[in-house]
DNA sequence: TTAGAATATTCGATACCGCGAATATCCGCA
DNA sequence: TGCGGATATTCGCGGTATCGAATATTCTAA
């Protein structure tokens, strides 16, 4: 059981860690949106966005609502807004590190 | 810079997508220990430690002591440790969507 | 019923990740 | 000096992620 709660909370890490996914739970932390607003605010691909969701959804952390034509998404538990606010926060009290890490990340990953 | 800022935070999130790293955090949460000493309780090839290690270093997630022949890793912030113990609550409270996510997991990755 | 808008899925190419095996590095001590 | 233990790095393979293009699905309204 050990190892299937770390898998589990290794699958939800995992499915934060894209910065366009990222960007998607951001807009979407005060409110619902549909699918297209999301786009919109965003400058996605309709076909990159949709996949996004598709991964977010799997794991639970976007719940959708059909409403004719449209898909409004929205965050049902706020438990994860609270971890990108704790992230944030991690952000700032590391802000001369994170700059090192950010250098770091630039080096091993050019142009991506 | 707020792309930039997202890709910092992808790239926490990504260092924490693994099971074994997170096992990591969890036995270094009530202090440090060496290299050898968390090989041991995670039983773990000493290459494969290493790596996972030198994931969470080069993150900042971890630091690392010298002392003589051994090295010691240790949690520098523990922001982190409260969040994966948000992520313990969040599975708590949605245990039911949790069991199904986990099938979900199972099934797209089986036999990992 | 059919055109068209909104969304989802599939596909193939490329890039990235995780592993063990092998090897390198670093350190204390005989 | 150089041996052995502790840790790190490199390499190559197989699996996984991400993307845009193409296509499918679902719904509304005419």
């Amino acid at each position: 059981m050990q190892d299937t709660l770390r898998a589990y909370k290794a699958s939800i890490f995992q499915a934060l860690a894209h910065p366009t996914r990222i960007a998607i739970l951001e807009v979407l932390r005060d409110g619902e949106l549909s699918a297209r607003t999301i786009q919109e605010k965003l400058s996605l691909e309709q076909a990159n966005l949709s996949q996004h969701l598709a991964i977010l959804r799997t794991r639970q952390i976007v719940a959708n609502r059909k409403d004719g034509n449209q898909v409004f998404y929205s965050i049902p538990n706020p438990v994860l807004v609270e971890v990108l606010d704790i992230m944030r926060r991690y952000f700032q009290t590391n802000l001369a590190d994170a700059v090192r890490v950010l250098e770091e990340v630039e080096r091993e990953a050019p142009a991506r």
